[in-house]
DNA sequence: GCCGTTTTCGGCCCGACTGTTTTCAGTCG
């Protein structure tokens, strides 16, 4: 099996974390942790790369010692400094890194004075009382240390929707203490977040503290200070709440929205002129020079303002200072949906229903795109319902007036990428979206090859939900997205970022590799209800990720333009 | 180990909170 990227990633992780046990410099640790971090961040494999004979000592934060050291891992499946870190330092300390309260020194407190190696052994350390007069070790941190062997909580992350529903609630709860807003990873719309950032501007910060520990649903609090609270909510979402004045909020905003990549290099600039960023703001000296507003910091930095889903370190620095930002997508932009589903087949509203409610949001245009045949569990349609519906839709059309029905189907790519419908049926259709709903599991290759296949169909306009993932349920089949992307430039066939709260697929790296291709997308809900369509802002954030304007998106064109850029 | 509008050497983000200390180190984000 061929060393994945998430694997290089974590034996980049793993040696950081062992060098900085043994004490090593911690700016070498650092660069460990910073390639770690490109790695996991590549839309591509570092496999891939090599191949193609990529150099990757161009990437950031990877010179030439990481380079030669990553494609010996790729060779080998070893990484040679990490096994031997591993003999000299034997055990599972990596692991105990995971441990709250627990550190780099401590740990090697531990190693050193304890002959702590394993969580094992910490345990029986612990029982025996081996850390009473440990420098450092008290009883409170031994009891926490105790509790969380017993039940290592598993680091969870929840769905953006999940987060949203949450964090909304929260800020209706707080917003009597002040102006209350929610940054960090959820601000930035990543699909998943590990936890909220809260932010309030008030005059008196820690009634703002006060007030969120005496929420309903919290269940444990983690901190409580004058300016900083942090709580555990019952659903194990962590909650952090900074109180900052209204002179420093654009720098707190800023500092709290991250990523913390992207703070850093923000740092870096502020460096290289001499000043200080945190988060009070930008200061030479002692003098604020900047702070009120996220624009006038940037705007001090000599960059515009960039937004929140681009702030991940991922270059968009160095666009901002060529001026060269992207205008992103909006909910604006889009003119209809073109996944959508009726109670033909699974969906739980009549077309009409569907049609009524597009044309409610203001879209001018939806496409019905229910089952084939094959989803037998839902109905799917054969070639004469799919007739039929057709002459539905076009009796529902006559009924409005500026906005239209588009005949679609959602067609399942069979295992050996031919599709559901015969090409006569499929040819009577404005749009067809062909979708994988079997065979999950195939070999990498066969699975590319067999998306490639139903996309060299040239009835076929959209490929749906390309990989397949269910966020946090459903691994993405293993395709080579590299060659599904360029097979879908070279045949004008667009992608779908399916906007199911669930799903997100395409995702942001994967929705940026296809744009840097010149390859069109489709932001789609793949509504099965009236309601659905609200999904659509979940889609247009990973969009925004992946710096998608909205010349990319091919349901932002009025309807005719539509149907010229769609192949069919 | 990386990197360069101050640098090919000498820097490398910054502050709050906690628990452990008697003035601060380690951890965390």
């Amino acid at each position: 099996m061929p060393v994945q990227n998430a694997e290089i990633a974590a034996m980049l992780d793993q040696t950081a974390d062992l060098l900085e046990i043994k004490g090593e410099n911690q700016f070498r640790v650092r660069a460990y942790r910073r390639a770690a971090r490109t790695i996991e961040g590549l839309p591509q494999s570092v496999r891939a790369m090599l191949a193609r004979d990529e150099d990757l000592s161009e990437l950031p934060g990877i010179g030439k010692d990481l380079a030669g050291k990553i494609a010996d891992i790729v060779a080998s499946g070893h990484f040679t400094l990490l096994d031997r870190l591993k003999r000299k330092l034997p055990g599972e300390l990596g692991d105990m890194a995971a441990l709250p309260g627990l550190g780099p020194k401590r740990i090697k407190l531990l190693y050193d004075k304890a002959h702590v190696r394993t969580l094992d052994d910490l345990r029986k350390a612990i029982r025996i009382g081996k850390l009473h007069g440990l420098h450092g070790f008290g009883p409170v941190i031994e009891k926490k240390l105790a509790a969380a062997l017993e039940k290592p909580a598993a680091e969870k992350r929840f769905r953006l929707s999940v987060a949203e529903a949450e964090a909304e609630a929260l800020v209706a709860f707080l917003r009597d203490k002040g102006r209350v807003v929610v940054a960090g990873s959820y601000r930035r719309r990543r699909e998943t977040v590990g936890d909220l950032d809260l932010l309030v501007t008030s005059d008196d910060a820690e009634a703002v503290g006060d007030k969120l520990v005496t929420y309903d649903n919290v269940a444990d609090v983690l901190a409580h200070g004058p300016t900083r609270t942090a709580v555990r909510l019952r659903s194990g979402l962590q909650v952090d709440i900074r109180a900052v004045p209204e002179k420093s909020y654009g720098a707190a905003l800023l500092y709290f929205t991250g990523s913390k990549a992207h703070n850093i290099a923000l740092r870096g600039l502020a460096n290289a002129r001499k000043w200080k960023l945190n988060e009070y703001g930008l200061f030479l000296g002692r003098r604020r020079i900047a702070g009120a507003t996220e624009e006038e910091v940037y705007a001090r930095l000599g960059l515009p303002y960039i937004p929140p889903e681009m702030r991940e370190d991922r270059g968009e620095i160095v666009l901002a200072k060529a001026g060269s930002l992207p205008k992103l997508v909006t909910v604006e932009d889009i003119r209809g949906d073109l996944h959508v589903h009726s109670n033909w087949t699974d969906g739980t509203a009549t077309i009409a229903e569907m049609a009524a409610a597009a044309q409610a949001r203001g879209y001018a245009y939806m496409a019905l795109t229910d089952h084939s045949r094959r989803q037998t569990m839902s109905h799917g349609l054969d070639p004469a319902k799919v007739a039929k519906q057709i002459r539905e839709i076009d009796k529902i059309n006559k009924t409005f007036n500026n906005f239209t029905i588009l005949k679609g189907i959602e067609v399942d790519i069979l295992k050996d990428g031919m599709l559901d419908l015969p090409d006569a049926t499929l040819a009577q259709l404005d749009v067809v979206v062909a979708s994988v709903h079997s065979f999950f599991d195939l070999r990498p290759d066969d699975q590319t090859e067999r998306i490639i296949r139903a996309m060299q169909n040239r009835q076929v306009s959209i490929l749906g939900h390309p990989t397949g993932r269910l966020i946090g349920m459903r691994e993405p089949y293993e395709i080579d997205m590299d060659r599904v992307t360029s097979a879908a430039r070279e045949l004008n066939c667009a992608l779908e970022i399916n906007a199911e709260p669930d799903r997100l697929d395409l995702n942001d790296l994967h929705a940026h590799m296809a744009k840097s291709k010149g390859v069109k997308l489709a932001i789609s809900t793949d509504a099965h209800s009236v309601n659905a369509f609200q999904y659509m802002r979940f889609g247009i954030d990973q969009a925004r990720r992946g710096w998608l304007t909205a010349k990319d998106v091919v349901n932002t064109r009025p309807l005719s333009e539509l149907m010229t850029l769609l192949r069919r």
